[in-house]
DNA sequence: CTAAAGTCTAAACAAATGTTATCGTGCTGA
DNA sequence: TCAGCACGATAACATTTGTTTAGACTTTAG
């Protein structure tokens, strides 16, 4: 838990009887290698911290064509998180691409945390500010920038993701086709 | 003012005192049609707050080339919030498509809310929150539908969108050039 | 009131991207 | 260990989307 306590306290101040008091909520998490962390359909009750590994955030379209929209790794936050705070079925699939170690906040532990954590609302506002500007950005270069140069920038985005994920999903990430990624790639 | 501080007791709790404190550091502002309230290069000092009219979002590509990524009316919080909150240059330009009234937050404002209002980090989770959730479902429907269904959808999203906004705009923010969205329609 | 600018549609053509199929390679699980 | 499977490249072809140009109509500014 401890690479967990040091994630908290880089986005707000606490103290050892709070954050334990918080880790009470908590329980770590092991998943193999393509396991499914989160399935849409069931209201999700967790919010997940990576100490270890790497997925992938999956949504299905109606014709049932999965796309890859999100990857997380290490010291990150995530979740189907816009299901978890409206309280609604999930939408997404979290899919574990590597052997998995993760912390599992319990909606207990959030709503704890906003109401008795002395900066419970700052943690709530840093991550989602953390989000909206991953979001944000990622709107950005989707008008501003060709699918190639998308490409170049998952490396900055994504530290090693070339290594650890499949260029296939990388290219449903990017919105292309496997097919069509190959050939920009090709071309330079 | 009112409607400003409708909309601030909405998301949080506070009473007259705080919030004739926070209101004292705003200020009413009017832009016509086509002008423009914040653009790209100067650090963003302030968060609007639309009491009336419409305006858009653009982000210009290395091409000179315009797109329209965002619309925003009555009663939302609009900014060029990601450049705000780094305190870096303005990637956006906000510019009004009808006579407008905002109400002007600055950055004093923001700070002085954070710091000394009850709920003040609340508040700032709701508003970066509500941008997270509309973002999200964005990506969402960018990857699981089609242009055509993308342009039905908008009217959910932004009311009234298609009575107040030259369709080639509409366009802009669906990724599509006018002619391209000007065939769907035809097709139905 | 009127000229200029903005807006939408349309058509013909060009470019980008998707689809399907095949092949070689390396990994992997029974 | 080896048969199957996942992965990536490639080619041929199909479809979608962009570009350019033109015309009719509407709005706007002087």
């Amino acid at each position: 838990m401890d690479e967990f306590k040091t994630a908290v306290l880089a986005l707000i101040e606490s103290d050892e009887s709070e954050l334990n008091q918080l880790v009470s909520f908590c329980k770590t998490k092991n998943f193999k290698k393509n396991e499914v962390l989160s399935q849409p359909g069931k209201v999700p009750q967790e919010v997940f911290f990576i100490v270890k590994g790497i997925l992938r955030v999956v949504v299905t379209d109606a014709k049932g064509v999965d796309h890859t929209i999100h990857f997380a790794s290490e010291n990150q936050f995530v979740a189907d998180y816009s299901s978890f705070m409206l309280q609604q079925p999930g939408m997404y699939t979290l899919q574990a691409l590597e052997p998995m170690e993760v912390v599992s906040m319990s909606r207990q532990a959030i709503d704890w945390g906003y109401q008795f954590m002395r900066q419970g609302d700052k943690f709530g506002r840093k991550v989602a500010e953390f989000y909206f500007l991953y979001q944000d950005n990622r709107v950005k270069n989707y008008y501003s920038r060709s699918p190639l140069e998308r490409y170049e920038l998952m490396e900055t985005i994504f530290p090693q993701i070339h290594q650890r994920v499949p260029q296939h999903m990388i290219a449903s990430y990017l919105g292309i086709t496997p097919v069509h990624l190959s050939r920009l790639r090709k071309e330079h």
